[in-house]
DNA sequence: AATGAATGAGGATTCATTCAT
DNA sequence: AATGAATGAATCCTCATTCAT
């Protein structure tokens, strides 16, 4: 019961957000009653966190499997890019619902989630420094801010990519991984 | 006063969120009543797409000059990270207010907004198809997908970059055109 | 303006009622402002006692002119059936105002209508008185109820009685004289 | 407590009418908050339909039982004169609520209730039409017309007649039945 | 004669949450 | 494990009215 309440509440943030979605919607969808939520959660803030925290634990447990697959930084990064942009076809409600909704979780969740985030990034971040130190990517990067423009391309992509259009997510990733190490300017 | 209320109510609809400020609050900060906010706006759903038309009309109007301004298309791109990044240090708050909460924009103001939007984005897709014919860019890039791409880096760091911190627009604008234009790999 | 004011408002009022209708539809339905319609009536209840009272004082006296012009009870009844049911079609909107939103009149407002609504029904009931004195209408009628009998059949065909229907006002009229006149029953 | 609302609301309905009884005069009246009003009815207008059709079911009920009972158009006329005239007693501000606020009905409500006072209407233009059939009534009667005189006499009758006064109930169904049947003029 | 800005009280409705059963 | 009744605060919005200009 509580996982068919998450995975309800899942479609639901993603479809109306979060604040629109009444405890009430979410039941009257289940065909329990609010009793029966409350049993399962303490509150709403609860459940969004719940949904926060199986995303965020099950990427990270995801990611050092990546890197644990894989050497160079190239190779990571790429199957980084297929690893989140790959996802969207199954986990695309929840990731949006995470990437849209974190900001409802207040006091030590909302620091508890940011951490994880941030832990995410800073992983990135150290694949990319050890990749300019492996002389296999340009010394003139920022670490940080080349880690940031990683999690640009895939985070923003939750936003406009339908993964059942015409675009596969297969090609995606191949296309912003060329993008990403190539860059666009044709060489001299 | 009408933009006495468009002001006060960017700077809490970014803060607290669209859904989460109510007109109460947005009266209570000015000092004035309830019934003023509706002499101005008919809705707090028409206040929103007041904030959302003024700054997307001045938005497709500056990408206006910057293509006029420039030849090439290295040369519009980069204007234009500049013109999207420097911009959060003035329309920060603006911006990302029009980036999350478009969506609680109804009907046709949805549809207005969308369509703007999508303008915005077109003429990316256009600089970069002709920047290809000319030569100047890479053959094998997809237009459509690298304007998401290049999207995905100004409107991503709205939500991360702090224009008050150490690093300064102009070092984040520059590192951005660096990696979009030459990629991050070192060449063989 | 004064009156024109009046006139939208018994529209609007017969349309959607007077609680339902708001100085901002009056003044929006004529293009003027508010600050207009308050420059011609102290109060929105001001105008619905402005409404009233020429309807009552109009209707008192056209029925002291039915009273001297005829006179047998049976011809002054049978001319005031006409006289109000042939209304219907100049005077309807404002009489079914005048029927239905009397309520919203307080205080004195209220008891200076009722009077003259009470004076307009007694001088029927004097009709009645007379017509039995003269040994022209049935003895065993209380003229009150029989009064309020009369009453009855007009007032309430505003409710119903389109008079651009089939039926004309003046058949309307002329049935309702033979059933209050000779009843429905066939003679044994 | 649902039945209790719908007590105290028509009791403050008739008095104050349906758009100047605000859901906090019910709830306060009832020493409950407003929660408890939406937990049991959908809305205002919900809860004027269910007054609505409680009354006018009942009515129509009790209206076959009439027409099982008696056998001529008279008799039939007469008790119903009497079953809507005494019911002013028991049922008057329900009764008046009815008559008086069945515009607030919107789309199929007000439908479904118009549906079911034709229908009231229409049994009493067919035992007049059947009464006249049998040579119990005058030919020259428009049943339609005739029916909606009788109704004029009861349905105008709320708005007058206290129950509490002089004049009894049986009285008045039975001065009303005279005037119907055998109309006010002295035979020659 | 008319406007436009402002008020403040009150309207219907929604909602997260509680709790006895 | 689940229900159903109740709360009370908050939400968006409407409205009659005022008043300086």
């Amino acid at each position: 019961m509580k996982n068919k309440i998450i995975a309800t509440s899942i479609e639901l943030f993603e479809k109306q957000g979060f604040t629109e979605t009444s405890i009430q919607h979410i039941v009257d969808a289940l065909d329990v009653t609010k009793g029966t939520f409350y049993y399962y959660f303490q509150s709403k803030e609860q459940l969004l966190m719940d949904i926060h925290t199986q995303y965020i634990d099950d990427l990270l447990h995801r990611q050092q499997q990546v890197i644990a697959e894989y050497e160079t930084a190239k190779d990571q990064l790429t199957a980084m890019f297929h690893l989140l942009i790959q996802d969207i076809e199954i986990q695309g409600a929840r990731a949006r619902v995470f990437l849209r909704e974190m900001r409802h979780l207040m006091d030590t969740n909302s620091v508890e989630v940011k951490e994880k985030r941030d832990e995410f990034r800073l992983v990135i971040e150290e694949v990319i420094r050890q990749g300019i130190e492996a002389g296999e990517l340009l010394e003139s990067l920022d670490p940080a801010i080349t880690a940031f423009a990683f999690l640009s391309l895939t985070n923003y992509s939750y936003n406009w990519f339908n993964p059942h259009g015409a675009l596969t997510a297969a090609q995606l990733s191949d296309a912003y991984s060329d993008i990403f190490f190539k860059g666009i300017v044709k060489e001299g």
